[in-house]
DNA sequence: AAACAAGGCAACCGCCACCGG
DNA sequence: TCCGGTGGCGGTTGCCTTGTT
């Protein structure tokens, strides 16, 4: 079954250009052929670039699937408390201006980080009836949030020092994963800062990179 | 085990600014 | 100055996964 986007507003039909545009989710060819493109002729002008990959894309899909999940300096998986406490200092400074806050936060994109506020931030200011930009929810988020965060970055640094310790006496396998976070709040009503695990994927863009590598 | 609900996040849309012809 | 193409940004949608009943 192949995914037909969203209801279009236009009464106009469709040239047929535009029917043959495909949308929605991207397969690992695709991603090879965009990944391999830019490789070989750099990012920018991205409409013909789509031609030239042979995508039946637009240009702006491709630009977000690269910026978004193909570039190689894209990190995934967890935001760590770190970045969490980044985010919301610079959220309290720059308000929803996602691509600057993004420019923090090396490997982050805008959307990750603007999915991260709506999906955990503005959640919590739900939960506590608050609206997320009003001056209630920010004293509780910097009297109590943020410290929190502090705290656990504090832990984190500690606990990893004295399991380097551990590891150097004993010599054991180190995971290939990191391990679960620790549990949440005592306080009720704040959540934990983040469970979410790492995402689950027929392929990793790792795989597509190592296809790429061997192809060249 | 099945049905349903909620959460997470990839992808799309519309708008705007910039630039070159 | 105007216009079309392009890129960037923030908001929104809806599919998929996970949790709950």
């Amino acid at each position: 079954m192949e995914f037909q986007g969203r209801a279009c507003g236009s009464a106009t039909p469709p040239s047929e250009e535009e029917m043959e545009l495909r949308r929605g989710p991207w397969t690992a060819d695709e991603d090879l052929r965009l990944m391999n493109y830019v490789t070989a002729h750099g990012e920018g002008r991205w409409n013909s670039l789509a031609r030239g990959a042979g995508l039946r894309r637009t240009g702006k899909s491709c630009r977000l699937r690269w910026l978004n999940y193909l570039r190689p300096d894209v990190r995934r998986g967890n935001i760590t408390p770190e970045e969490q406490l980044l985010i919301l200092e610079l959220h309290f400074r720059l308000g929803n201006r996602w691509s600057k806050i993004a420019r923090h936060l090396p490997g982050r994109t805008d959307n990750e980080i603007k999915n991260y506020w709506r999906t955990r931030v503005q959640k919590h200011a739900k939960q506590l009836r608050c609206d997320v930009n009003s001056k209630q929810f920010r004293d509780i988020l910097r009297s109590i949030w943020m410290p929190r965060l502090v705290e656990r970055i504090r832990e984190a640094s500690s606990s990893s020092a004295a399991t380097a310790m551990r590891q150097n006496a004993a010599a054991p396998l180190a995971p290939t994963r990191p391990p679960p976070s620790p549990g949440g709040y005592a306080f009720s009503g704040l959540p934990d800062v983040d469970q979410s695990g790492w995402g689950e994927s027929l392929w990793s863009v790792e795989d597509i990179w190592l296809q790429q590598q061997q192809q060249l």
